[in-house]
RNA sequence: GGCGCGGUAGCCAAGUGGUAAGGCCGGGGACUGCAAAUCCUCUACACGUCGGUUCGAUUCCGACCCGCGCCUCCA
């Protein structure tokens, strides 16, 4: 397996630094709303690479935090009049639900920043002592990034260039300037305690007050991989300053590497725009569920570009990637046919590692673990299955097949056959009217018929004849 | 201004120093009273522009044009 390293700027193999299992850390998602398709590629694409790990047989430890403070958690917990844990424990909650239904393999730890204080702490005090922090006139500690010769390593950033700016490059005004620094460039490890701030706050060594955003990753991760671990994972957003200042915590307090390898998943645009509130191009899944797009195509549609490549989610991707699991879904159909098994059996099926990397999907695999080039994969995995489809099969080559591309869509995270067929019931007057059709059909007069047709579909319901009856679909 | 990414057929999207995967859409055929579904099958003068290196560039280098991202709390 070999990825691009943001660090490096190069592709390197991956290996488990301590021979038994390879750590990961994700910055997760601020809990103050509904995360969006945005939060989830990124999310979509570190689950992708977890399971490649697993697949490979690397052995992933996933741990992925969830930000439950900050101005915006504060800020809205205390309009919605309610407690800043009952605020983002509702929209955990509602983060936890889409993760499952996007299929998505819970983290194996899930940190809150808000139970860790006690470590951010204990960082704060080995920075002061170390000479690399200091408390301002106001009560808030900083990082002083002189002291860090290395600062902007990872985004290639000159000291220079680490000015202050009146407005961040999305247009809105940069609250830095709020506290009081030494130098522009250093940031807040803890917040002294504001009026706006309300009931929320911890005591510290420093008075009351709470960490800065940047101090919680350094904190959690550390508690859980070690103090040097695998790979340390984000939205390519986040290289800075989130990123270049948990190195810059983390390796002044413990003298070590923080991580070995930094992931940075690329931003979506949608319909060829950012995504925004203001352009009403702003997608939650809720939204696309109740459009009628099913989990699996939403999650197909989210990972169909490389994740170093902008990625465009338009309407027209998502009705792509459907087609496109039928098709998949279409062939296998054919296997399980010829191997006497259901759609059920095939989610059963065992996870073959061996299968998949010696069999006919080798390629699709190759490219999995050729820096998680997804688009290959599933490009090599179409132009097998258009040979596959045409072979004549025993049972035991179609049960291979079937244990090999079983083993594939784990490793996307793709659940196949989940298309839920609509239920809703025909009212009954157009029950009537296909009755009705179904009569004068019968009687082959087909002017009637179409007729009848067309005043169904004016009820907004299709019909769709098979050999032995019909079905009314809702338009 | 700084850092960085990209421009491949109607749409999406891989990839390569020897003229280019795949998906969607579309066309044709079979089947069907029609339609849908299904099956078979097909096409494409696609590599932003201009130079350079090379026997040969879409792939390397340079310039330019266009689009996009990040630049202090946004995945």
């Amino acid at each position: 397996m070999r990825l691009y390293d943001t660090m490096s700027r190069s592709i390197k193999p991956l290996h488990a630094e301590d021979g038994q299992r390879y750590r990961i850390y994700c910055c997760g998602p601020t809990v103050y709303g509904p995360a969006h398709i945005g939060n989830f590629r990124t999310f979509l694409v570190n689950d992708i690479l977890r399971r490649v790990l697993e697949v490979a047989g690397l052995n992933p430890y996933y741990v992925r935090n969830i930000t439950d403070v900050d101005d915006k958690t504060i800020h809205q917990s205390r309009e919605a009049g309610i407690s800043l844990e009952a605020f983002t424990t509702q929209w955990t909650e509602s983060f936890h639900a889409d993760c499952k239904t996007l299929n998505m393999i819970s983290p194996d730890v899930e940190p809150k920043a808000t139970a860790h204080i006690p470590e951010q702490i204990s960082i704060i005090e080995k920075l002061i002592s170390k000479g690399h922090a200091y408390e301002g006139a106001d009560g808030s500690v900083y990082y002083k990034v002189d002291s860090f010769p290395q600062y902007g390593r990872l985004s290639r950033l000159d000291q220079r260039e680490l000015r202050t700016q009146k407005a961040t490059s999305g247009g809105s005004t940069n609250l830095a300037d709020d506290y009081d620094r030494a130098s522009v460039a250093d940031f807040a490890l803890w917040k002294s305690h504001k009026p706006e701030d309300g009931e929320n706050g911890w005591a510290s060594p420093w008075g009351r007050g709470r960490p800065g955003w940047h101090l919680e990753c350094s904190a959690m991760s550390m508690k859980y991989l070690g103090e040097t671990f695998d790979l340390h994972s984000g939205g390519e957003d986040l290289c800075f300053p989130h990123h270049e200042n948990e190195i810059a915590q983390s390796e002044a307090a413990t003298g070590k590497t923080f991580a070995h390898h930094w992931f940075h998943t690329v931003h979506l645009l949608v319909e060829g725009k950012k995504m925004s509130k203001s352009l009403g191009n702003f997608y939650i899944l809720r939204d696309l569920q109740d459009e009628g797009w099913s989990p699996a195509v939403v999650r197909y549609a989210l990972i169909s570009a490389h994740y170093r490549q902008q990625l465009n989610f338009t309407k027209n991707g998502l009705r792509s990637a459907q087609s496109a699991l039928h098709k998949i879904e279409k062939s296998i159909g054919r296997l399980l046919e010829i191997t006497d098994r259901d759609t059920e059996d095939f989610e059963k099926m065992p996870i073959d590692f061996q299968a998949l990397a010696i069999g006919q999907l080798y390629t699709a695999w190759a490219a999995l673990e050729e820096d998680l080039n997804v688009p290959e994969a599933t490009g090599a995995m179409f132009s097998r299955l258009h040979e596959i489809d045409r072979m004549e099969l025993s049972k035991e080559k179609a049960e291979t097949l079937l244990l090999e591309l079983n083993t594939f869509f784990y490793a996307l995270g793709i659940n196949l056959f989940t298309e839920k067929t609509d239920t809703t019931e025909a009212p009954l007057s157009v029950k009537d009217l296909a009755e009705k059709r179904w009569k004068a059909k019968s009687e082959k007069d087909w002017a009637k018929a179409d007729e009848l047709r067309s005043q169904i579909e004016a009820e907004g319901w299709a019909v769709k004849d098979s050999r032995e009856g019909y079905d009314l679909q809702k338009l």
